[in-house]
DNA sequence: TTTTGTGCAAATTGTTTGCAACACG
DNA sequence: CGTGTTGCAAACAATTTGCACAAAA
């Protein structure tokens, strides 16, 4: 069942509240913002502003520009999984961390919860109050380690 | 108590052993590789290569290329706490591994072994062998956690 | 019709590459 | 002496800034 590029249910029924939020914040939805709002929405994994950038066929700069400013009102957010450009990706749903496998790419997002248990033995131990939102939690995936275990 | 330049012991009691390995692997000891292993040694902290280059009257090429060369052979090693240019370190003591504070900007170094409980949990929770050796933990140290508590 | 946002050009930061001259071993 | 290494220039990648024009609200 293909839908009609003028419907996209799938991409608005989400973005309207990110929408609504932008509004009352007194920023626009020019058409480049909502492009980018889009992209990041139908993403499966954290994507760089050059990736948006030419698939969307816009400037770089209005990209960055806009990924900025959305991540600055808490729409967006980006990680780096290791060398190479930020990652942004939509902040809708809570705020996801990421595991990335340096060996195969595999890139794990998982809620923040999940990893209390991780951030709790942290600060017993050092004290630190962890956020691994900034930087993914870096590392061979079950597969990977496998192979090399032999 | 004053050191003469000529001597500085402190400095090559311990690089000793990375100049013996250097040689060993065909590596040349020139003037400005023995600078950047003497800047390394002498700081308390990850330096970048700008730091380095500028701190010695060196070419930044020189120093990135031979931070990487001596990366490559295993003396050196580069983090990432945070925004900027990557962090260069020796890796004469064992593998530390860095947590950094977003908010003051302190870096704790702790040895591997200080995080095997935190990579354990990692392990069970998600199946992935977790290295914290390229990217740093970062946080808020118990300091300026507690600071932003009442 | 007033801002906010855009596209283009150019600057900035961090890093890499090419190449002729140099100097360690 | 010969090859690893240097310094300089230039390229490169990722991102930011300045500015006149376009377009949301």
């Amino acid at each position: 069942m293909t839908v009609s590029p003028e419907t996209r249910p799938l991409v608005f029924a989400t973005l309207t509240d990110a929408v609504a939020a932008l509004r009352q914040r007194g920023l626009r939805l020019s058409t480049p913002r909502r492009l980018v709002l889009e992209a990041l929405f139908v993403a499966d994994r954290p994507v760089s502003a050059e990736q948006i950038s030419e698939r969307l066929k816009l400037d770089p700069t209005s990209v960055y520009r806009n990924l900025e400013t959305l991540e600055r009102h808490g729409l967006v957010r980006h990680v780096h999984l290791g060398h190479g450009p930020g990652l942004y990706a939509l902040l809708l749903h809570g705020e996801d961390e990421y595991l990335f496998c340096e060996r195969c790419g595999a890139v794990s997002a998982v809620p923040a919860e999940a990893l209390d248990a991780v951030r709790e033995r942290v600060r017993e131990r050092f004290g630190y109050e962890v956020h691994f939102a900034h930087f993914a939690i870096v590392g061979t995936c079950r597969t990977c380690s496998q192979e090399h275990q032999p």
